[in-house]
This record gives structure tokens, sequence and C-alpha cells, in this order.
DNA sequence: TCGGTAATTCTATTAATATAGAATTATGGA
DNA sequence: TCCATAATTCTATATTAATAGAATTACCGA
């Protein structure tokens, strides 16, 4: 697999986060998520979280950017959904980090819930 | 436990994820994990990554703030270190985002080995 | 206590980001 | 074609973030 990560991989994984680092696109993208696959409505999503609709519509732009959305058309609708490959990539990316180039992370204490201790 | 995440926490996710959203601060974790765990003295890091020192310190102020280095003072020296309990909880947020809650990603593509697992 | 190295804090500047009302564009139905 | 609704783009502003040189603080050995 993959020897190393080049420059603009990192750079793009840099902003893949700056994408999700605010409290509205991280709750647009769980919502999103929550949603999956069918995705939202742009409307549905404004109502749901309380955003003005120009606010919604720079942040929806921010994630389609960095692809962490995709958008599709229904007649005067727009529907967005989560993209899960490129969760996935981000995932993956912060897994290997953590987990496979160096063991900081231990991957079957990911999926715990709670913080009990381990063998 | 609370299968619900509080609006707090989700805030806290979003800051983490923001405080890995540039190049700079990216890059500056990747090197801790990858000094894990030992982490790297300051003036270390800002020779590997080329990064003034006023600059690098407000970079390490950040990550400290949210957690995702700890630092500890050797004589006149700063050694810093990758957090893995926080980079295990962002990591654990993000999975179960993707992957329990919802199904928008499946586990077995998180770590990309080959593809001989999964059904 | 002084001198030297380490790192932060001070100060300033520039660039980006978040927010949102107003205007515009896009779509489909009457 | 005209209207109503959806969503974006325009415009403006305020806030925050990134960068880095200069000054300061912290530590230690001689």
């Amino acid at each position: 697999m993959g020897a190393q990560q080049s420059a603009e991989q990192i750079s793009r994984f840099a902003d893949m986060f700056s994408a999700m680092g605010t409290d509205a696109r991280l709750r647009i993208m769980r919502l999103l998520l929550s949603a999956h696959p069918d995705g939202m409505v742009v409307s549905e999503i404004g109502a749901e979280l309380d955003i003005p609709a120009s606010t919604l519509s720079h942040h929806l732009e921010k994630l389609k950017h960095e692809e962490l959305v995709r958008v599709r058309r229904e007649g005067t609708y727009l529907r967005y959904s989560a993209n899960a490959d490129a969760l996935r990539e981000l995932l993956a990316f912060l897994y290997a980090e953590c987990c496979t180039r160096n063991k900081a992370v231990q991957p079957e204490r990911i999926v715990r819930f709670g913080k009990e201790r381990g063998p």
C-alpha cells in the first residue's frame, strides 16, 4: 500500500479537518450522516439546525469544496448528502496515523464506548 | 452510557478538528505521533518542519488548548508529545458517526491492507 | 550572579472566516 | 408568460486566525 503521504495529501486532509472544524458544519455533517444515504434538502437542513439560508449555503459550499458532501438537483430543490468515500478516507488517514504507522492508539479502543480499561 | 452527544461534546470535537485543520498543525501532530510516546523538544520540531519559533509556539499552544498534545519541562527544554487519549476520542467519535450510528462507512474499509476481509 | 540557550509572550500586520440581509438566479406549475 | 418557492450569489461587517520579528521570561551551568 501507499508508502508515504505526499505533501498535497496531507494538505488535503488538513482542509477536510478544517471543513469539519466548526460547530455549524460538524452539525451539518452529523445531520446528513443521520439521513444517509438519502441526504436532505437545503431547507430541511436549515430548518433543523436553525441556520439562515445564506450562511448555510456558504457552509455547504465549503463542505462540497472539500468533497465531504455531494449535491444533486431535484426540481427546484437541492439535495445534499454525505460523501461516504471521503469520510472513509479521512477515517483511514486518522486510523493510519494513530494505529498503523505509529502505535499511539490501540485499535480495539476505538470502538468502545466509555473509558473502562482493557486487558 | 449516554448514547447521545451533548452540544458541548460536539463543539469540543469541532474544536479538535479545527486544531488539526491547518497544514502546519497537522504536520506537527504527525511528527509527534511518529516520535510517540517520547515526543519531541520544541527546537527539534521547529528544525524539522522549518517553522519560526514564535509561530510554532502559537500552533503548539492551540494544540495544547484542545488537549491534542501534552507538554512537560525538561530543564531548559519543553518536550511536547501527542495525547493518545484525545486522539482516540476523536477517532472514536468519527468512527461512531460514520460506522455505528449510521452505516455510511463500512468498518472493514477503514483499514486498507487489501480486500481479504469482509463479507 | 552572570551568560547562554530555550521557549514563550508581546506587538503588529495580513489574510481568512463566519455571519447574514438583500438581490439575483433557477425551476416548475398555473 | 408570470408567479411562487428554493437556493445561491452579492455585499458588507466583524471576528478570528496565521505569521513572524522583537522583547521577555525561564532554566542551568560555570
